[in-house]
RNA sequence: GCCCUUGUAGCCCAAUCGGAAAGAGGCGCUUCGCUUAGAACGAAGAGGUUGCUGGUUCGACUCCAGUCAGGGGCACCA
């Protein structure tokens, strides 16, 4: 008998076991409830870090107590194995991506399993293997063959760094990429679009059927998506044919337009532009050019303008109004011209100020009708000076304002959105080529299905400077059109990684499938995901592209439901304990932990006092704990024990030795109760009455399954399930009926709660107490409500709200034997005057009794 | 500016439908036991204006309004 917790020993054996026996493999009967639990699959870096071990552990728990509960579940895990850092690589060290990508892959595989964690490696797929991206390039061709993937000259986002472009999802709002930290630039470029668009009502309704997701991640996405009902008006150009149409929020407020600002980059605005305004028009528009995004965005910038000389006519008025081009107004959004109502819009009353363009009042308040106005009126009101409009209330004016201009046809209702398509090439190596063939006869031709997948050529030479690796590859490059046989060319760009991350979910339901993307059947039996579990990182990117694709491929007839994840758990970070010197700036200011003495943080060089804060971690600020080291030391149950236990697990973790080692002393006390257990001979079965001691141990017993039950439904309280598992130790430990069969209860029960959350600690102490088979493939311990009933219960007197004190009570007692009886007790007695009746009386079942004199 | 989210003991965190005089669990701290001593282990204990103000209620950590502070998203988006 090992009479010590030795975790290196027991993880390793218990590993090796369960492998052996496949226990972790997906079931193929379906006669149980089908779950499928996810986490967001890594990129292949190279090491396991604390946030992929917070990931990977939180969804473990939930997958293995669903199995327990009866469920046959899908948990799989898969590599997002395309990426620039693959191809960073081999330019620097002269690796090739591949050889780099499945060697950290193998690493990485290895530390998973050391972590003890359920999945079925069955179904493992990465997104660099042929097999999976010919799929990515069958859907890409699904896309193209929908009209939903196009190709167009647009100003589009380049990372100098990176030397590739970015979809506006990978631009943050600095305007710095997502991934190299640069400022992005504009640059017109051909490239290839999926037209999200198209879906950008159905991505907004249908957040609605989400409930399981967090409110932070839906109005994320609302936010993206950007929604705003209006109308599209449009405005005759004085002396010419052509009208600028706008899109404006605000109808009701068109008789108050006294200009109209195109976007300088606006294709009439050279039209508009009389001649002895040219050259200052075209000066302006150079100007705004050289201006980046940001500088030109930026707030509490004056707006900058100039008169074009041109002249539209308001179509409701009949008047002639200037038109202006300035930088506030953007090309990309709208019809990129706005109409200008200053005394109604608070940008439009500052420009037409700056400007000493005239204000026009149209709306006021119901009760004051002032003409003179200090700032924009942006609520709605009462309309005036709009003709017929006049005494309409604006919000139901917006309408009437619309009808008429359908009517007269120079308007009509329109939905405008922020999201814009999703800019998909990339001009590197590292990704699933873009499987079309450019062909002077034939313009774009689809790869036939049947040469799928276009592979990737091995030899290529990794520079770092010019065009894609691929481009440079004149055998690769040059093919005959599939169509016509002329000399035709390959497409050299690559998809943007999140095109390969945006339904490896579906996959893994049938990922060895070589003849289809995956079986319908299958896919649909399985999806959607119950439990989505990943980092708020992707609160946007690769959560809204996902939804995008499964309503895609809805309406291709390869699935029948729409949304991908059910239910999603956005877990926090893990910070780690980061020095800093503040006089320093830069990296230079993080000073690694290894060097600083934690009773008197100094920095080593300069001995100046250092400032102590949880951080994310990371490696350029020194803050990281790996988790090699603390399996190392205390084994993989115990850091799973310490992460699910710190904090909930969408709050951030700061991580905390002391912690660990608590959770460590923990695992050792139930391992010494139960090793002493396992040394006696106890009862096996009941006989007789239970007494007192065995009642209160029962219902230690039950309220525990009880309690982590609940937790474990639906917004898993991990934190909170670990501690009840404390306690129910803590009364097993304190109980004075330790050879009672109702004690052997207890211990079987907390070594089966323990199960999902130490995987090994609690096998071994299954197999300890006598048991041959898993305790993974127990069931659930069930809640057997008649152990929770008490005989007595404290039943508190209130007098006005107040307690005044306590007694006991019979435990079934109604509300009326409850009130007599507490009128009997000294404190009401204290309290109510004889004969005197209480205005009110409350009384709560199994609480209090609450007297109102 | 708009939206989401969080404020409870020195620290991390609990507290069911609104129900005791706020406390489950862990860390840290204090005292005691064990020990040559320490660690580990065991036992006991201290510690609070629930960010603030007001409201609803018999009763508010909990609901409402406002406000302050932290975290996050969107933003010259017409």
């Amino acid at each position: 008998m090992e009479s010590r917790y030795n975790p290196t020993a027991i993880e390793e054996k218990w590993q090796k076991t369960w492998a052996e026996q496949g226990l972790d493999k997906t079931p193929t009967e379906k006669d149980k409830p089908k779950f499928y639990a996810l986490s967001m699959f890594p990129y292949p870096s190279g090491n396991l870090h604390m946030g992929h071990v917070r990931n990977y552990t939180i969804t473990d728990v939930i997958a293995r107590v669903y199995r327990m509960q009866g469920y046959r579940v899908l948990h799989p895990m898969g590599w997002d194995a395309f990426g620039l850092p693959a191809e960073n690589a081999a330019i620097k060290k002269g690796i090739h991506p591949a050889k780099w990508t499945y060697s950290n892959i193998a690493q990485m595989r290895s530390e998973l399993k050391r972590l003890g964690l359920s999945y079925d490696w069955d179904c493992e797929l990465a997104t660099c293997s042929p097999d999976y991206y010919k799929w990515t390039q069958w859907i890409f061709l699904q896309f193209f063959q929908a009209g939903l993937a196009y190709q167009k000259e647009a100003a589009v986002n380049w990372d100098p760094v990176d030397q590739t472009v970015l979809a506006n999802e990978q631009v943050d709002s600095e305007g710095r990429s997502w991934r190299s930290g640069a400022i992005v630039e504009k640059k017109k470029l051909r490239q290839w679009f999926l037209k999200i668009t198209d879906y950008a009502e159905q991505l907004l309704q249908d957040l609605d059927k989400l409930p399981g997701w967090p409110d932070r991640v839906k109005s994320m996405q609302a936010n993206w998506i950007g929604k705003s009902v209006g109308a599209y008006l449009e405005f005759p150009i004085v002396g010419m044919d052509e009208k600028i149409g706008v899109f404006t929020t605000r109808p009701d407020t068109v008789f108050g337009v006294s200009y109209i600002v195109l976007a300088p980059e606006h294709p009439l605005t050279p039209k508009v532009t009389t001649s002895d305004n040219k050259e200052k028009i075209e000066t302006f528009i150079k100007e705004v050019a050289s201006q980046s995004e940001l500088e030109r965005t930026a707030e509490d910038k004056p707006k900058r303008g100039i008169p074009t000389g041109g002249t539209a006519i308001n179509p409701f008025t009949g008047e002639e109004i200037p038109i202006w081009i300035a930088d506030y107004v953007l090309y990309e959004y709208g019809t990129g011209a706005v109409m200008g109502v200053p005394a109604h819009d608070v940008r439009d009353f500052k420009f037409a100020t700056e400007q000493n363009l005239p204000i026009k009042v149209v709306i006021t308040p119901a009760e004051s009708a002032e003409e003179q106005i200090t700032e924009a009126y942006t609520e709605p009101g009462i309309m005036i000076n709009s003709g017929d409009f006049n005494g309409m209330n604006s919000t139901e004016g917006k309408q009437a304002v619309i009808d008429y201009a359908e009517k007269q046809g120079f308007g009509k209702a329109r939905i405008q959105y922020r999201l814009r398509d999703w800019l998909i090439s990339r001009q590197r190596y590292w990704g699933a080529p873009i499987p079309v063939i450019h062909c002077p006869k034939c313009g774009i031709v689809p790869v036939p299905e049947s040469e799928l997948p276009v592979v990737l050529p091995e030899n290529v030479e990794f520079s770092g400077r010019g065009p894609s690796p691929l481009a440079q590859l004149g055998e690769w490059v040059n093919v005959p059109c599939p169509s016509c046989g002329t000399a035709a060319k390959r497409e050299t760009d690559t998809m943007d990684t999140f095109i390969d991350s945006s339904w490896y979910y579906l996959r893994f339901t049938d990922a060895k499938n070589e003849k289809q993307v995956f079986d319908s059947g299958k896919t649909n039996d399985w999806m959607p995901v119950d439990q989505y579990v990943g980092g708020i990182e992707h609160a946007i990117l690769h959560l809204l592209y996902s939804r995008f694709f499964t309503k895609v491929l809805r309406d291709c007839k390869l699935l029948n439901f729409d949304e991908p994840f059910n239910r999603l758990l956005t877990q926090g970070m893990v910070q780690g304990l980061t020095y800093t010197n503040p006089k320093k700036s830069g990296n230079a200011k993080y000073i690694p932990s290894a060097l600083v003495n934690p009773n008197d943080p100094k920095d080593p060089e300069t001995g100046e006092p250092l400032e102590i804060s949880y951080q994310t971690m990371s490696k350029s600020k020194y803050n990281g704990v790996a988790p090699e080291d603390v399996i190392n030391k205390y084994g993989a149950d115990t850091a799973r024990m310490f992460i699910l236990f710190k904090a909930p697990p969408e709050k951030d973790l700061e991580w905390d030795d002391a912690d660990v080692e608590g959770q460590f002393r923990f695992l050792n006390r139930v391992w010494s109760l139960i090793t002493e257990y396992s040394e006696t001979t106890p009862a096996k079965t009941q006989k007789g009455e239970l007494s007192k001691a065995e009642k209160d141990l029962r219902r230690a017993i039950h309220t525990a399954i009880d309690e982590i039950s609940k937790d474990l439904e639906g917004d898993y309280q991990l934190n909170t399930a670990v501690s009840e598992m404390m306690k129910l130790s803590n009364a097993l430990k304190d109980a004075t009926c330790k050879n009672s069969a109702v004690y052997t209860e207890g211990i079987e029960t907390l070594i089966l709660l323990l199960a999902p959350f130490a995987p090994h600690i609690a096998e071994e102490l299954w197999q300890m107490i006598g048991n041959q088979e898993s305790v993974h493939k127990q069931t659930w311990p069930k809640l057997d409500e008649s152990a929770l009933e008490v005989d007595e219960i404290t039943l508190v007197i209130q007098i006005n709200g107040k307690t005044r004190g306590t007694i006991q009570a019979p435990a079934n007692l109604d509300k009326q034997g409850l009130e007599k009886y507490a009128r009997e007790s000294d404190a009401a007695k204290r309290y109510l005057e004889e004969g005197k009746e209480p205005k009110k009386v409350i009384v709560v079942p199994g609480k209090l009794v609450n007297f109102v004199i």
